[in-house]
DNA sequence: TGTACATCAGTGAACGCGCGTTCACTGATGTAC
DNA sequence: TGTACATCAGTGAACGCGCGTTCACTGATGTAC
């Protein structure tokens, strides 16, 4: 018991504002932003209904603090998924939409709000840093690909906004069921087989094949 | 006068249910769709708060209403776009990208909601047969590229598909300024630069370049 | 042409609900002495 | 070791607001006769 520092009913939390975040997650996993209220995340941190505010001001800061969270993950998620990634370069961007497509499906909460700038404080300092991270990430291997041979005259920097667009198109009609109704494969490799189709290596005009 | 059926104050309106469809479309442009309620449709449309669940029900019959519709207008946008376009099959998935985001762009309302099942009844006749036009369209597009050398030997549902995905994260990253603050170019021009950076025509070792 | 009647689009008052916000408060903690 | 005090995380009652929904109603329309 004393390894409980305060008995139910007491005020003193300790990390009240990590289980709140949670709970904001939790709430976002199962129903989205738009049933997010700063009362029911306090109802499922079972706290006071006045807590959250104390902690994040409003419903703004409370998204913003759990999307800077997101891409963290995001950029950790991606990190363990591309490194020491050893194939060729065009395999390479199929592993990235992969891997951004399996993120998105294994944190829906977190991928919901990371890219809804409206629903945020946007230019939040720590948000636009783990924001920019994420994208370094993403950037830095599509320029190992390009090192690799892949387009290697082309822009890194546009290169990489339209790999993670593609990516991100992927992604979010995947997770909205989108490339369902339309009879596409929605597993991983079906993700990888999309992207695979626009940049994979094929001959551009059959008569011109060896 | 006479010309005018009705005077101020008389509830038989004619067409209420396009006139509070067109104020719906106008506070998803302005606010999106967070911001939609019955009740500020009704007080744009200057109408009793009850009119609104007359015709629709509710709001996701309001909102599946206004996404078929945007459907019908993405559907003419597009086939508008891309008729006749007579260039080299290279220049097709670039101008494909750019009417797209043009469309995102000229009507954010619309595209707010065509995507996003969650917010409407997704199982909708109408709304699932415009939504289905539209990818038809697209598709028939690919389909024209593919005759026209584009990747010949590659399915064409699958490349209809991953066209759709690449055009759609560009647009949606465009909107939401995702594009504008990672530096990118966010004319047009710069939309169907971020599609060719993919598929454009480049000799993927310059090394093997004639 | 005139009357009676069914239909139905739209009204407006009333309801209960969940929300964010405010505010006086409680009580555990840490520090000064 | 003991006392006094400032701090501050969290409480809970109260507020006003906008919402969707209900419901009895009004009055224009179209049809029957």
């Amino acid at each position: 018991m004393s390894s409980k520092r305060r008995a139910v009913g007491e005020h003193f939390h300790g990390d009240l504002r990590g289980v709140l975040l949670a709970a904001a997650v939790g709430l976002l996993d199962e129903a989205g932003p738009e049933r997010l209220s700063l009362r029911e995340v306090a109802r499922r941190a079972g706290v006071s209904h006045a807590a959250p505010a104390h902690h994040f001001g409003d419903r703004a800061g409370l998204l913003t603090a759990a999307a800077t969270d997101g891409f963290a993950l995001f950029d950790r998620h991606l990190t363990r998924a591309l490194a020491g990634s050893g194939g060729a370069p065009i395999e390479q961007l199929p592993l990235l939409a992969r891997a951004y497509a399996d993120f998105a499906a294994r944190h829906p909460g977190h991928f919901a709000i990371m890219f809804r700038p409206a629903l945020l404080r946007a230019d939040d300092p720590d948000l636009t840093a783990a924001g920019d991270a994420a994208f370094e990430t993403l950037r830095a291997h599509v320029q190992r690909c390009q090192r690799a041979g892949w387009r290697p005259t082309v822009d890194n920097q546009l290169l990489a906004a339209a790999s993670w667009a593609l990516a991100h198109g992927i992604s979010v009609l995947r997770t909205q069921g989108s490339l369902a109704r339309h009879g596409r494969d929605t597993s991983l490799a079906g993700v990888a087989a999309l992207a695979e189709a626009i940049i994979g290596d094929q001959p551009r005009d059959p008569t011109a094949a060896a």
